[in-house]
DNA sequence: AATCCCCTATCTAACGTTAGATAATTTAAA
DNA sequence: TTTAAATTATCTAACGTTAGATAGGGGATT
């Protein structure tokens, strides 16, 4: 997952970090530069500096979060891991999404509004979905419905994460777990 | 699914009816009085008299969606139809949602911003999750696992969509009514 | 000397909301 | 039955607040 060789500095890392918590809480409309300012300690000017334009933000915010993703997913690697525990790895990495944060994960929440977001911004959304499913898909193998099931099990765990935020019952994730594990079963 | 026996003036139902899809397409924070107003052609003043408080719309706004929701769907009566005819009814009204108008849903979009929006509008969002809930729970009888299988749909169609509107594939949501089909089936 | 980072100050546009006025309609009283 | 009162739906105008964004300046560090 890498797009830009942007090095960042420890502040505008920052910036970025609490934007993609405020994103993922309340959406990007819900986002300003004056509560990034308040949360980082700057002032909302200042904020103008790193990121001179909110949907660069976002953009930004969006290549960090699959960066982090795809580091916390690792490579697909058969030899060195099943099948079942690639998957094992996807569906702890959206649990804790919910159940540490109490939020919904920052490609939900994008994808949800994309039809009103900057196109820098949904772009970015695009593109980590189409990542993540590819991710899936290799590590499904040849399997001919693995395109298919990506798809599913990409839709399962966002819709539980949406379920449980809403209804406040993170546990529910354990059920999109089960599920993919009955999904690769056939 | 009576909530209000709120009867509303033709104008107010416009107004209602541009919200819905306002929030559709870009959620609760996206919308305003004023491009409420310019929809139906009146001033942005003029939906205050209409509906005071923006949380007070958006509460009427998803109570309307759900009576709508309720009335798609139908009563659950298995001696009319079958299990599978009555889920299948569920997965056309979603797939309808993402084809007919390429938006999610209410409840999926309302559902994701939950943990920022007013809590008569998030309440309202939880009020429709648990009927729908409860909808495909009497739908699936006796069966022990009845409301796991309950989430584990509803899981399905709402993050599929997500996926379909966010890649412009709207042909997904018929992965997720097979799914669907072999959630039951065991 | 130049670059980096943040500041103050300001701008325009938009936000939800309120006040007060105005027609048009409906209801009640004379 | 005409008149008076009240209600309904809209308007214009403005409120205070917040949005993203810009210009220009001031200390640091290199």
């Amino acid at each position: 997952m890498d797009d830009a060789p942007t090095n960042y500095s420890a502040k505008a890392i920052e910036i970025l970090e609490a934007a993609e918590i405020r994103i993922r809480r309340g959406g990007f409309e819900a986002v300003s530069y004056r509560d990034l300012a308040a949360d980082v300690g700057i002032k909302a000017a200042s904020v103008h500096y790193h990121f001179p334009q909110k949907a660069l933000l976002g953009a930004a915010v969006v290549d960090r979060y699959s960066d982090k993703v795809a580091a916390a997913l690792g490579p697909v690697d058969l030899t060195q891991a099943t099948v079942e525990d690639h998957l094992q790895r996807l569906c702890d990495c959206y649990a804790a999404a919910v159940q540490d944060d109490g939020m919904i994960c920052l490609g939900c929440m994008l994808g949800a509004e994309s039809k009103d977001l900057p196109e820098a911004v949904s772009a970015a959304a695009r593109r980590f979905f189409t990542w993540l499913l590819d991710w899936i898909e290799s590590v499904l193998g040849e399997r001919a419905d693995a395109a298919t099931l990506a798809i599913q099990m990409i839709g399962t765990l966002q819709g539980t994460m949406i379920l449980a935020v809403t209804l406040k019952r993170p546990e529910l994730m354990d059920k999109a777990a089960d599920q993919l594990k009955r999904l690769v079963a056939v």
